[in-house]
DNA sequence: TCTGGGGTCCTAGGACCC
DNA sequence: TCTGGGGTCCTAGGACCC
């Protein structure tokens, strides 16, 4: 989806549209101040100026969506708010509004669903979705679905979305980032020497910002350049298993398949603080936060229907360094008071010499609650799968 | 006045078991 | 005065993604 969180306010805020907006940042519910000064006018009539502005923020948030103008000021997504107000001081902010953001995900998710079914999550804006055994799914590259599945989510949420079809997952996530926003692009298997190789390492769904900085030291700066390389060498550069993915990934080799479900692994819920806070002077404050994330995580554990088993904390110190402890109990347990407990006695195996800026609370090793599992009962062998053919979904590859 | 929150996956060492 | 070869689970850290 094209800058999803900003473009679902726009929604409620035509007014805002072509105008610099970041989404992101504090606690503080901004829009509801002045949804209070204004009350009884519609949101939409609620005059540009009332919206609060960048130079204005107070907090340590960061950007998580940033409408295209804004952009243009070369703020964009993860970026401090701090740092963002410096460059666009006049862009108008916005808190995250989760239930709207949601709601309108699934929507968007809903309706790609009724015309192709094959579908994998990719965290709230992002899908992958298989074309193969869609009707009409191959004509023109793909394009037309492509186009049909755009106008879809129109229709239905007066959103935009761009749209990359290709061989694999790997290709078509990059074959979305062309055309943005309200694009279709598509790339076949002979375009990688023209359209792939040319790009930076980092535009690889997997080399990030660690990756990066390793590839330019040996002098290695688009894609094309990794393509180029031996893989013995960027195994002997950067591991087995990372090396030898890299080499794949150059040349567009992805064979993962569209997996349609999945269950959680864990659940977390953490929070930074307004100010640096001290283990022993900020004691109470700290053990109420504390308290607070377990019934959290508690709360969306029962909330989802999972138990777990290990239990973990997660700080993240004033110079930003992180620590984790965790512990696994005998039970699984979905229990606010179990989980502080545990979570308790992981805090007292942690240095705590270093003011504190940020809070976690985890809960791992999940099983669906009531499952045999969960139960501690003995868990029957998985059915062997039945020897499904392959009938079709090879053309792709 | 730098730098959110919720995830997944991988690695690596040690304990423990057969 | 030497001492395997699996395997699983637990724990901590780190890279990466949306």
């Amino acid at each position: 989806m094209d800058a999803f969180f900003a473009s679902v306010e726009l929604l409620r805020y035509p007014q805002l549209k072509g105008l610099a907006v970041v989404i992101g940042g504090g606690r503080r519910r901004v829009d509801e101040m002045i949804r209070e000064r204004f009350e009884g006018l519609p949101l939409s009539e609620i005059p540009v100026s009332a919206f609060p502005l960048l130079k204005d923020y107070v907090g340590r948030g960061v950007i998580t969506t940033a409408t295209y103008a804004a952009r243009q000021f070369g703020v964009g997504s993860a970026m401090g708010m701090m740092k963002a107000a410096k460059l666009a001081p006049d862009a108008i902010v916005m808190p995250v509004d989760f239930d709207e953001v949601r709601r309108y995900s699934r929507l968007f998710k809903a309706t790609i669903a009724e015309i192709a079914p094959v579908i994998q999550d990719r965290g709230i804006d992002e899908v992958y979705i298989d074309f193969t055994d869609v009707p009409g799914g191959q004509r023109e590259g793909g394009r037309v679905l492509a186009r049909l599945i755009q106008k879809a989510i129109f229709d239905a949420t007066k959103l935009t979305c761009s749209i990359g079809v290709a061989p694999n997952k790997l290709l078509a996530k990059m074959a979305s980032e062309f055309n943005k926003p309200n694009g279709i692009s598509i790339v076949y298997e002979a375009d990688i020497a023209t359209k792939i190789w040319p790009l930076p390492v980092r535009k690889i769904n997997g080399i990030g910002p660690k990756a990066e900085v390793k590839l330019h030291k040996l002098h290695l700066h688009t894609i094309g350049d990794i393509a180029a390389q031996d893989p013995q060498w960027l195994v002997d550069n950067f591991g087995k298993s990372y090396g030898a993915w890299m080499h794949e990934a150059a040349w567009g080799r992805d064979d993962r398949p569209v997996v349609t479900e999945s269950e959680p692994v864990s659940m977390s819920r953490e929070t930074t603080f307004d100010r640096d806070l001290h283990a022993v002077r900020d004691r109470a404050e700290l053990g109420e936060i504390f308290t607070d994330l377990c019934k959290q995580v508690a709360s969306d554990l029962k909330r989802k229907g999972y138990v777990g088993k290990t239990i973990g904390i997660k700080l993240r110190y004033d110079d930003f360094k992180i620590a984790t402890r965790d512990q696994t109990i005998a039970h699984f347990t979905d229990d606010a008071q179990l989980i502080r407990k545990t979570a308790g006695l992981c805090l007292k195996r942690v240095p705590l010499d270093r003011r504190l800026r940020l809070l976690g609370v985890r809960v791992g090793k999940l099983a669906k609650a009531g499952s045999p599992e969960a139960e501690g009962r003995p868990v029957p062998p998985m059915a062997a799968e039945p020897e499904a053919p392959y009938a079709g979904t090879l053309d792709l590859f």
